[in-house]
DNA sequence: GATAATTGATCAGTATGCTGATTATCAGTA
DNA sequence: TACTGATAATCAGCATACTGATCAATTATC
């Protein structure tokens, strides 16, 4: 029998373990309050202004019933505001805040620096590799799970 | 700006998604409704009969504080028993009990193939690589979680 | 042997992430 | 127009994960 903390679903959990806790600490040292998740949100909804919820968990793959919650959390701290759509009444329209706008700007470099911390014990070469081997494995894998990524059509980005 | 979708954290985030989905329906397609973190604590316990909560916390990179539901939900459905150390009254011992061992034996063909589900976009070549890059990763992040590997030292193995 | 520090387990509280259901609304069709 | 199906959001319920605290028991120190 393999040993199980050799099966790759177990390392790939330790891995998002350090990777979460990594972000937050490098947030935080920064004075911001925001978890991965949040950040992800916040992030699409800037460089989609006025996108609805299911477009979101889309854009950024997750399940639809958690994004209920994160924006829930990100209005609460007065980051995103949220309004019903007028073109069609069961939709929310997302759109940042000025504070919103300026946590994002100020937790990005944060942001960058966790990207290295995680991946501390890896080379450059060995940094992109993993990359590309992650994003390979992703895309075969995309419609396995309940949250896919979901592309914006150039349809539906441009117009609505 | 970089799209937080090719960061290194969310990549792995939406992997770590996709594993654990392929893990639920292969063991479910084999008649088992059991979670990856289960199985991991199941066959830790099985290995390593009579440890400690904090011991198979470390065994298999837990929080202390999950640990405890975790096994809880283990008891309830038979598959454990916990039970007071008599060296330490602190202390829960667990065993596998027959039912347990028997789950863990019935499963583990589908936990094997779950694995090669998740990275069914890799070659061989590949998987190895990805692999080997994960726990490079993992072993110089060990420490930055809260639940960090505990290997069992020599001393503590031969005992008890 | 008394005291201090540590340790094992648990708990309250918060945040993802899922399954499956419900409600309101929209879109297509007879 | 009435009906059918699909869709956006939310909810209840469950299972990880974490922070920080508490309690009981053990170990270390004096």
């Amino acid at each position: 029998m393999r040993d199980n903390n050799d099966m790759p679903g177990h390392l790939v959990r330790r891995f998002q373990q350090i990777a979460v806790a990594v972000f937050r600490a490098e947030a935080e040292a920064a004075g911001y309050d925001l978890t991965p998740v949040q950040y992800a949100a916040l992030s699409a909804i800037g460089m989609n202004p006025g996108i609805d919820q299911v477009t979101l968990a889309g854009l950024i793959a997750y399940d639809r019933t958690t994004i209920t919650g994160v924006v829930d959390r990100l209005v609460q701290k007065g980051l995103l505001a949220r309004n019903p759509s007028r073109k069609d009444r069961r939709a929310r329209e997302l759109q940042i805040t000025e504070e919103g706008m300026r946590t994002l700007q100020g937790v990005t470099p944060a942001v960058e620096a966790a990207q290295g911390v995680m991946l501390r014990g890896l080379t450059e070469e060995e940094r992109e590799e993993f990359m590309r081997l992650l994003r390979k494995a992703i895309t075969a894998g995309n419609e396995l799970s309940r949250a896919p990524l979901r592309e914006v059509s150039a349809d539906e980005a441009k117009g609505s």
